[in-house]
DNA sequence: CGATTAAGGGAAAACCTTTTCCCAGCTAAG
DNA sequence: CTTAGCTGGGAAAAGGTTTTCCCTTAATCG
């Protein structure tokens, strides 16, 4: 037993203020504040503080500042979205925007299980984190938890806030403008829209901004084909677009990058060309789908990672005390162009 | 100004020990026992505490509990992997077994970047984080830290580990063998493998468990054609391996199913059936592409989760003093069966 | 009835840092 | 020489909890 002790690593205990003053021959008043540029006293004992800090490898301990100042610069990011599909470019925005503040982020993955909600919800408060970002894979569905009047300030960000709370959200009918202008300038006359579900908020909302633009510009509108958020609906979506008698599309704009995939593939398979005989566009731009269809795909990029940041950023001043008005924020689309749109047709 | 005010929420104080204490009329001393089941006292007193402690929803401040027991419940998941595709199965295995011991987790993105990395270590350690489990994109590539000596335990998964330390990885071997058994049980006979770059470890790894099997079974084993982990390069494969006038394989086994997906629509553009003609199996389990090829795709899951289960126990183990053995610990693959990979070939 | 012993509960230290006050010593002004 | 004022630095409280030790009271034993 006792010659097992060699095998468990022995970590060195950390030094502390006690030890840099004691080793500097201060009191540990004295060398808190020298090394906080507080408080009066020559330059020189500064200095000699400073130094003995550092050779001594002195971190303050957080958890002892956490106490005192009541603030414990972190905070927990919720969500329920398991492959991180949405939530990791908003957690990459989030942790952006904080580490250099020194704020750490508990990435709390609940599922949709209550239960977990409530234990991760505790922990973190517990822990006593400074705010709390929920976030989730469907902009139009709540967490599976309860964060009302929880004891700190909370943000939502990509997915339906409480009334009255902050919330960060992307501009969805801004997106889709931005696919279908781009193809009314590009030329294309007969857009078609294909997309997802129509339980799905965002459905109705791009499909009007398809028809606001398409009246906009004097163009005709079809009625949104909407189906599921698979490649497999992509397919079908073509068959029907295609095998009727009706006037052809020369362009689809797609409501997910799978759709569109789905849609390229069913064209080739036509023997209909992309771009040239029908300019396609998706959403989300998921770069690893995106990338791989032939030729790859121009897609609406929801800007994720900036809609992090900004609610990194918001929840920080909100912890600074700073108010902020409640409501709902959104943030614009950006159109990533690659090859399935196309060019100018004429020139 | 002033009117401001009542913009900002103002939220409740925290209620504390002491609050309990005075509210129950006993000592601090006294509540903190009873609480935690310390101590010797009536039972009587001991219900009414805690009691009193509910009815106030008295939580205990973690802070001050981690100040005093050198032990914050918290652990940080440093990796560099932006999209998550491999560190969130690990998240979600990680967490789960450590969310009932109520510790939580800090995840960390250091991308490529040293500073990054250094500065999100040195926050953690001054969060006196109880360990660090470190992973990344590449079984064979190290983060861009320096994780050795530090005050806290570290253990590695699904990454290249400092030498001496503890890791778990997938057995990768084992996963082509699985494949590739599936494909003889099955009664394939000429068996060829696509895969990619022969930079990342894993690809000889599995291309030497191909050839052993074959080897095994009296099988002519092909040369592997490694190319990128892409779906354009599983296209080319399956054009240097069914242009040629040599005999054709009926079973491809693939590095990641992208590939898979890539070999799978290759092959059908060419009239081949999958599995009819060519059986597919993939590597990842990825199943966003699994699931969108025609057929869904066999393919061979990497169990990311329960080794993320098993880091997080390990680490809470060394935590809590127990020695472990360093060393590589290989978790074993899995098979998800689905379509692309066919049934018995004679019956 | 006196002496032990056990039971119930409290005081205080400890964890580590920050911050507010205060004190001693010195200088300059009156 | 006295007094006010400044300077450099320290003592102590605070933050919230746990734990060790101690004290008081009641019960048991001889």
């Amino acid at each position: 037993m006792a010659s097992d002790d060699q095998a468990v690593p022995v970590f060195p205990k950390p030094v502390t203020l006690r030890d840099v003053a004691a080793r500097a021959g201060v009191s540990v008043a004295t060398a808190s504040k020298a090394l906080n540029d507080q408080g009066r006293m020559t330059a020189e004992t500064r200095e000699r503080i400073r130094e003995t800090a550092r050779s001594l490898g002195f971190r303050p301990n957080s958890l002892a500042q956490s106490l005192l100042r009541r603030r414990s610069f972190t905070v927990g990011l919720l969500t329920n979205d398991t492959y991180g599909r949405f939530s990791l470019p908003l957690m990459s925005g989030i942790s952006d925007a904080l580490v250099d503040a020194g704020v750490s982020v508990f990435l709390c993955n609940v599922e949709e299980d209550p239960r977990l909600g409530q234990l991760h919800v505790e922990a973190m408060l517990d822990k006593r984190v400074d705010g709390i970002i929920a976030t989730g894979k469907r902009i139009d569905r709540h967490l599976p938890v309860d964060l009302s009047d929880l004891r700190v300030p909370v943000i939502y960000a990509f997915t339906q806030p409480d009334p009255d709370a902050i919330a960060f959200v992307s501009d969805d009918a801004g997106g889709a403008r931005l696919a279908v202008e781009h193809f009314c300038r590009l030329g294309r006359r007969r857009i078609a829209h294909v997309s997802g579900p129509a339980s799905f908020a965002v459905v109705p909302s791009r499909a009007q901004a398809y028809r606001d633009v398409l009246e906009e510009h004097g163009l005709p509108a079809m009625e949104p084909l909407l189906g599921s958020w698979s490649e497999a609906w992509g397919h079908e979506a073509v068959a029907r677009l295609f095998d009727g008698g009706a006037e052809k599309p020369d362009a689809v704009f797609c409501g997910n990058d799978q759709i569109a995939r789905g849609v390229i593939d069913a064209l080739r398979e036509r023997g209909l060309g992309v771009p040239n005989d029908v300019g396609v566009i998706g959403f989300d731009n998921w770069e690893i789908v995106a990338e791989a269809t032939r030729p790859p795909l121009t897609s609406v990029d929801m800007n994720l990672a900036a809609l992090g940041r900004e609610a990194g950023l918001t929840l920080l001043s909100l912890v600074g005390g700073k108010p902020a008005a409640p409501g709902i924020r959104k943030l614009p689309c950006r159109l990533v162009v690659r090859q399935s749109c196309g060019h100018p047709m004429d020139g």
